[in-house]
Order: structure tokens, then C-alpha cells, then sequence
DNA sequence: TCTTGACTTAGAGTGCGCTCGAAGCCGTAG
DNA sequence: CTACGGCTTCGAGCGCACTCTAAGTCAAGA
């Protein structure tokens, strides 16, 4: 797979794809003889991985860390649980601000709600006063 | 209220309220005689508000937007609510990502958790074979 | 009176995560 | 043969949201 298909599969730009691999969040691609990049399909669960962390506000270099405890194979899964524990907790954290602002937001939304039903009955009184009686 | 009084009471910095003042997401504060900012309390609750757009994820020029529509006053209400209301799905979409990536965690933590389970009960059952039986 | 420390301004600098540009190479279609 | 599109590398540039620096003013306390 050239970086342009794997672009359009994973939904990154090439450009992304090249930034990630020269950082080392993606492993070194083999590259065919004319020197492009020649991807196995089996990058995609790992790119996919990775913007789950990305959605969830995990920084770059946190991203990094587990990239290369992922690459010290088996004697790293404790390290790599306890890292993702960490996230974890700083997930739900963020999950429960979110839903306190989204109820903050509601309340917002409904109090404009009735301020802009109130003027609009306050309109129709008005109309409906004789001119006489607005005098 | 001084600005370093203001700063502890909000959490944001002193440097970060002037420069909210100076992009307009503040009011401009009133300056005492010496050309030091007064703050009235009232500002707090503002503060606090762009704080809940910031948490949801609101980029500072949409803040700025729905700062100069309330600065318009109440025939703003409607739009005011409109733009909450859009900001809302977005927020209520981030959510569910989050739910779905905090999912996906879990799976990935457990997966783990059960692949050093394993590899705990390998070594015990090596210990507890005969030397004989191992060679 | 002098010192201290918090304030003022304008503007430069930082960190993050891309995003793009330039210059050049390669393989295929016309 | 040549033109074209897509790839390569390296490094510069960008947008966001701060964050800090420099140079100067001011008021209160020792």
C-alpha cells in the first residue's frame, strides 16, 4: 500500500502520515526500490489505536512513551496497562466536566428560550391594547 | 478588585486576563486612578462561562462571536441561543467519542491485565514442574 | 526618603500539532 | 521522448492559546 492509499483508508494526510513516522509514532516503513514507502494493512488497527488516544487529548509525547514500550514487546504489557490506567482516569475525568458543562449549557439554551418567548408575548400584549390604553 | 486578586479567584493568570481583555473576550476593565484594573465581582460569573466554552472545546474566535452578541443585548437572544445550540451538538457528539475511545481503553487495559495474568501462571507452572520433567 | 512589589503597555517568544514548499527522483501513458 | 503525477527529503511556516519580557509607573510601608 503506497502513503496516499493509507492516507485515504485512515482519514491522516500523507503529509500527517510522514510527520508521524519521522517522530517515531509510526515504525519505519519499508520502502519498494524506488525508495516509496510500501505499507502492510496491518498499520491501520495501529493508526487507529493512536487516534483514540489522540481523541481523548492524550499529548504526542505521552503517544511516543507507549510507542516505544509497545516496541520492547511482552515485558512492557504492566507498564503499558499502567499507562493506559493513568489516561484512563484523566478520560473520565474530562468525560464528567464535559457533561456538567453540557448541563450548563442547557440551562443557558432553555433561559434564552423563555426570555425570547416572554418578549414575544410581550409583543402580542401590546398589539393586542388598544391604541387609546398604550397612549 | 485587583488583578492578581481576580486571578486567584478565576484561575486564570494575570497575564491571561489582560490578554482576554485585549482580544475583547473580556470587558474592558475599569482603571483606578493610578491606571490599575478595578474589577467588579460580576466579571466572575462571565469568567466562569467562558471557562464551560473552553472545557466544551469552543475555539476562542466563536467565544469572541457570542461575546459581541451579548454585548449586543437582548435582540441578540435568539442567535445567542442559536450558536449554543450548534456548539451543543458538537459537544454532545465529543461525548459520545469519548464514551466509544473510553470503551475501547477498557478493552485494551483488560487485555493486558489478562495477557500478564497469563504469563504470571506460565512461570508458576514452570517452578512447580520437576527439573527432569523441564530438561 | 527610599525600597519594595504589584501594576501598566507593547510586543516577542513558546509549545503543540500539524501543514506546506522547494527541489528533485521515478514510472507509466501518450 | 517527454510530460505528468506522485513520491522522496529537509526544513520552514502556521494557527492556536497563551506566556513571558522589558521598561516604566505608582502607592504603601520601614
Amino acid at each position: 500500500m503506497k502513503i496516499s492509499d493509507l492516507a485515504k483508508r485512515c482519514g491522516l494526510s500523507a503529509h500527517t502520515l510522514r510527520y508521524y513516522e519521522r517522530i517515531g509514532l509510526l515504525p519505519y516503513a519499508d520502502r519498494d526500490r524506488s525508495g516509496q514507502r510500501d505499507y502492510d494493512a496491518s498499520i491501520l488497527s495501529w493508526i487507529e489505536f493512536l487516534g483514540r488516544l489522540k481523541t481523548t487529548g492524550m499529548p504526542i509525547r505521552d503517544m511516543l512513551l507507549y510507542a516505544k514500550l509497545a516496541d520492547s514487546g511482552k515485558v512492557t504489557f504492566s507498564e503499558r496497562r499502567k499507562l493506559l490506567e493513568v489516561h484512563r482516569e484523566r478520560v473520565r475525568a474530562n468525560l464528567a466536566d464535559l457533561e456538567a458543562c453540557l448541563r450548563v449549557l442547557d440551562g443557558k439554551i432553555a433561559s434564552y428560550a423563555e426570555a425570547e418567548e416572554r418578549m414575544r408575548d410581550d409583543k402580542r400584549n401590546i398589539a393586542d391594547t388598544p391604541a387609546r390604553a398604550r397612549a
